[in-house]
DNA sequence: TCCATAATTCCTAGATACTGGAAATATCGA
DNA sequence: TCGATATTTCCAGTATCTAGGAATTATGGA
């Protein structure tokens, strides 16, 4: 990832609502989200929400694919990826165990929790 | 971390002036690096990278001490970590492979390859 | 074809962020 | 105390972002 990329990104993310609908998609998985159901859940209109989803669309955090009248938005989760790699590249200038520690709380802290050990 | 404190750090980063700042930073390690030091290294005016340090202070990214002259700053790397984690949380929706390659990726890929293997 | 539902695009006033010149503050050495 | 260096604060013009009403486009059912 350049650095355009990363702040287009970070851009996208750096707004309370574009945040909020992201982290929805996160924490739903492959499955998605229709634009309608994020809107309702969140309570925002649907025309600044489609806005939203079209700034993180953008970014490469989500996408969306049309079934029937709905569309159904997903996190693409490679791209997050991306970004994550980009912040911690060559990091802690020679002390592993910062980011060891930090890979370290991302793996068990949070994903473990929901899924397997 | 909530989510406040979240947009604060991401809006912090969302800025290509500010991103680099604190790439430098992570890469520095504890040691940290003086401001005059990263103003000449990215070439950037003193009162604009003063701006953009005390943006990435207030967000909690960053933190300065004063050494003679100088003062010396180096990245937080537990708010970077929070951050991650809330960026994270509850993740994948029950498949937690997805982000088991993320802190993969994120431990080593990036880290090991400075640091320890 | 016609209507209802789902989502997006257009538009614009108001708010916020960015940059860098000039001045101010802090520290060190003589 | 005085001058040089390091950094921050003040300021203001310009640029960009934001929200949501109204209109538009897309799809499915009758």
């Amino acid at each position: 990832m350049e650095i355009y990329s990363a702040v287009t990104a970070l851009s996208a993310l750096a707004h309370q609502g574009r945040l909020s609908v992201f982290r929805m998609l996160v924490q739903a998985g492959h499955e998605g989200i229709a634009a309608g159901e994020i809107a309702r859940r969140l309570d925002v209109p649907a025309n600044t929400l489609s806005a939203n989803l079209t700034i993180l669309s953008h970014a490469g955090l989500i996408a969306g694919v049309r079934d029937g009248r709905s569309v159904i938005y997903s996190a693409r989760y490679e791209t997050m990826t991306a970004l994550l790699e980009y912040l911690m590249e060559d990091c802690c200038g020679g002390s592993p165990e910062i980011c060891a520690s930090l890979a370290d709380t991302v793996l068990r802290g949070r994903c473990g929790a929901t899924g397997a050990a």
